[in-house]
DNA sequence: GTCAAATTGGACCAATTGGTCTAATTTGGA
DNA sequence: TCCAAATTAGACCAATTGGTCCAATTTGAC
């Protein structure tokens, strides 16, 4: 990684948080120029416009919550058991992330959606990869003979997807996290209802 | 309604599809100006900050949204009608908004989280309102012996609120319904297995 | 029809916005 | 150690931000 390389990723770890905190019109460049120390030559050397900044903290906040959560999935070799170590990460969300902020699709894609459509394809897109990684955790539960095999496993993603997305919103706004707790019983109950 | 009163009303109507749409950040006064041809005295005689026009803003739109969910609700006269005649009305949002820019919760709920404490009680106070609206749904179901009584509807209301807060930002996201659609079956079955 | 209340149009404000540019300095790899 | 690449510090830009103010005009209730 060269240094020019380097300082890129420097600004972007360090405006990664903000972007995700304050939504991409609630924050200025001033703002990146406080939390990275750099001056505005350093950032515009390495970033043509804010808009290219924004695109690349996507992709890196995105990245991270991706390993994060292949992390937390890694712990358990049971689809089951995956399952189990998600909700268990989602029970004390955000706690545990990596970048602060709360969920990056829930953020940008309420921002996006009528303002920035390149944006808003990113966060398309990362909604369905999540829905198709979790459907793809029922097939391989399902391939292993822990799930019965009438589970359908799409729309069981759409449900748990959806209802994650809901309750980290409500947790947010209320300042608490009991409808991600119910929410996740209710997955839990779901997927034992679904269990061999 | 006194002049300066209707004015005062006039400005929040056309305001509140902007903030909703762009996000309080993303608005900006002069938006206000163009959308509602007034002349700057004329907003600021009637507002004293944009802060202002935005909490009557979210106050207009959660007003608008009530009336036309119990609107909805209304043309049934059993809960299990009254929740079918809301499936249907969510299966086409944001079709038969009052106020366009889609869930004012999920809006102005992502935004005020970090940024506008004021703002963020009030979604939060909007989302208990729903969640109880729906609770008392399947309590009177319960009640005229429409739905079995070991239904619990406080995790049923936690359930329901948070899949179409989700399913309202995949919408979005997407740019089609078929996950509002999956959650509304969903719904529905439950409601089924819980039925009479 | 009068008269106070409301609105206009726009000048004006200081601060901030995203962005460019440059000469001077610092950095780090060959 | 040298030299190109990277970064600094900040001047500068035009545009926009939220907000104030005021004289002149329009409005509508009585």
């Amino acid at each position: 990684m060269g240094k020019a390389e380097k300082t890129r990723q420097f600004i972007i770890e360090k405006a990664a948080p903000i972007f995700n905190r304050k939504g991409v019109a609630g924050t200025s460049i001033s703002d990146i120029l406080k939390a990275t120390r750099l001056a505005k030559g350093g950032v515009y050397g390495n970033f043509s416009s804010k808009e290219e900044i924004v695109m690349e903290v996507f992709d890196y906040i995105a990245g991270e919550e991706k390993l994060q959560l292949r992390k937390v999935t890694a712990t358990a070799n049971t689809s089951a058991g995956k399952f189990e170590a998600l909700f268990e990460y989602y029970s004390t969300f955000p706690k545990n992330q990596r970048v602060a902020g709360g969920c990056p699709m829930l953020n940008f894609g309420v921002e996006a959606d009528d303002t920035n459509p390149g944006l808003k394809k990113k966060v398309s897109e990362l909604v369905l990869y999540y829905e198709s990684r979790i459907a793809k955790m029922v097939q391989y539960g399902k391939d292993n003979g822990e799930f019965k095999p009438e589970w359908d496993e799409k729309k069981f993603a759409v449900k748990m997807f959806t209802m994650l997305e809901g309750a980290i919103l409500v947790s947010s706004v209320l300042g608490h996290n009991k409808q991600m707790l119910v929410v996740l019983d209710a997955l839990r109950e779901e997927m034992k209802h679904h269990s061999l």
